[in-house]
DNA sequence: GCGATTCTCTTGAATGTTCAACTAATTTGC
DNA sequence: GCAAATTAGTTGAACATTCAAGAGAATCGC
């Protein structure tokens, strides 16, 4: 209040309020029909499915912690507590860098592949059921649209 | 994979993917904002600030637990323990229902009411620069009409 | 070269969320 | 009326995430 009595100060206005709390419970929704599908069906979030699914597209199934959690949203110390969980599971191997004495590779063992790709089919169609099925493919295109313009600079 | 060989299984398409990688890196990101410039400049997580909001705006701010918890899409446990902590701290206050013993209602009090009108323009302003000010009037109108879709039934 | 800085990653504590089990109050079916 | 089912909310344990602090390795500046 004090903050805004005595500057210039953009509210929301109707439209945008109305955006606005449709994405917050959307979003909301979504993630947590994500998490539960994924904890029910194959015993983890949806944050460790992202990381398993990061590693199986990277070469040799490995990526450096750092580029690994830049890739994901993730913070360093996020990623470190999962990849100690996914290592104690045999999900994941950690692997030290050749030439920089810093640097840990988080790989996909084999059987975190096998985990994976037992995952992925249910997976894909909760996000399929709970997102695509009920957009346009016009729609789907400005999500893309909106989304990556969410993320400039 | 050995699940989707025999079986019909609707994957994603390139469009599709685009915009799920996309949706994903953004409202992780945005997420992440929200939380760190509200504990930062509030001491409370997003989840937090909402509950106060939406009391807020409630008659005689307050609501019954369960329809709170709808409201804000929270689990009743959820709530429950984060309606503790608002106790706690004086920024909510519980009172028993007249007519039916189960209810509970979640009141805002004047020093809650306080500490979200001193929230509020700070967080607004995180909201328009991190959403509102990258999105375009048009944007803003999709944004609302594809949550609002992947809301139904 | 070598101290200071930066970079990569980890750790432990505090906090928030989920899940399953539970209590207590009300409503339903007969 | 009353047993069974439903509804509202709580609890504690397990788990995930954040935050601040820190360890170890590489790089920068001079």
């Amino acid at each position: 209040m004090s903050a805004q009595k005595n500057e210039s100060f953009r509210w929301l206005n109707d439209e945008e309020q109305a955006a606005w709390r449709a994405y917050l419970t959307a979003s909301a929704r979504l993630q947590q029909q994500l998490d539960r599908d994924l904890q029910q069906n194959s015993g983890m979030p949806h944050a460790y499915y992202m990381i398993l699914a990061m590693l199986s597209e990277a070469p040799d199934r490995g990526m450096r912690m750092t580029d690994l959690a830049e890739l994901l949203s993730s913070s360093p110390s996020r990623l470190s507590h999962a990849i100690r969980k996914l290592v104690e599971l045999d999900w994941i191997r950690k692997d030290a860098d050749a030439d920089d004495g810093r640097v840990t590779w988080a790989c996909l063992t084999d059987e975190g592949m096998r985990v994976l790709v037992e995952a992925a089919p249910g997976h894909v169609t909760t996000v399929v059921e709970s997102l695509f099925d009920r957009l346009t493919p016009t729609q789907v295109a400005q999500l893309r649209e909106i989304s990556t313009a969410m993320l400039q600079d």
